[in-house]
DNA sequence: GTGCGACCTGTAGCGCGCTACAGGTCAAAT
DNA sequence: ATTTGACCTGTAGCGCGCTACAGGTCGCAC
């Protein structure tokens, strides 16, 4: 069985050196600031803590860097922090994947319905654009 | 020419009284709070403060639903109370159209994009989906 | 060995968008 | 006349998701 998480990861192609990266590499490379990284560690967002080099520095590996995407993308479709949470605690538990399904699902219906919305409100900005560009180039044709 | 707000109003088609609407009942059709609707008003969302009865309490008319249902358009599409403020700020004010038209187009823009995104989510989110199902329908055939 | 910069662990604070009182008024129903 | 309920104006507080220190350590360059 393949693992979950790179089916998480949107190609974020890094060159990732055998040491792993720093937490300011992560930053810079996931665009999730330094002190958001700890934070979500901290919360327990992460499926481990980030494994430490001998200086006691957080080292990231492409499966962390994996799962970190994942979570970037959950937090971009709406997921709040504490229903990233429960998926980080029913992915540390195996024999959990049913009940991630579910969160999963329930998630989907609601980026889906998120999206719907969205659009119609795209359509109804589009109109108020048109309107106004009617108005401002009947003013200066 | 025609008024911009009935642009904004996603058919909200509700029965409106010659006295207008009370709070309450704004908040019922619109689905926002009475203590936000009051909120907005402090804030300077409306374009103007909602008239008042003669006892003092606001009374909503067809004009006025209108632009709170486009406030609630563009909260859904991400945008700020500030940026809210900005756009009911300009509206206020004659001939100020190429303003407005450019700020919805910016935000526009980002709408848009917000969009993509969440297409590309959704399609990672179901891959993550059907992945699991693979899984639990394999374990319970 | 002395800087320097990037990291570390606390813990506190902040911006946003409401939300929740407290304490009062008003209008209609009984 | 009084009760009820929806409204009113303050002003304070809250949940979320970070963000910003303070004060220290580590490792590399010079």
């Amino acid at each position: 069985m393949v693992g979950m998480s790179e089916l998480l990861l949107p190609q974020l192609d890094v060159e990732i050196p055998p040491e792993g990266l720093s937490i300011g590499e992560v930053a810079r490379v996931t665009g999730v600031g330094i002190e958001a990284l700890r934070y979500y560690e901290r919360e327990g967002l992460l499926l481990d803590p980030a494994p430490r080099d001998p200086g006691g520095r957080r080292r990231y590996r492409a499966g962390d860097l994996a799962w970190i995407a994942g979570l970037v993308m959950l937090r971009e479709t709406g997921m709040s922090i504490a229903d990233l949470r429960v998926i980080a605690d029913l992915s540390r538990r195996e024999g959990t994947e049913a009940e991630r399904l579910a969160f999963f699902s329930r998630h989907r219906e609601r980026v889906i319905e998120q999206l719907e919305r969205t659009k119609q409100h795209l359509a109804a900005i589009d109109a108020k654009i048109a309107a106004y560009r009617a108005v401002t180039e009947q003013e200066q044709p």
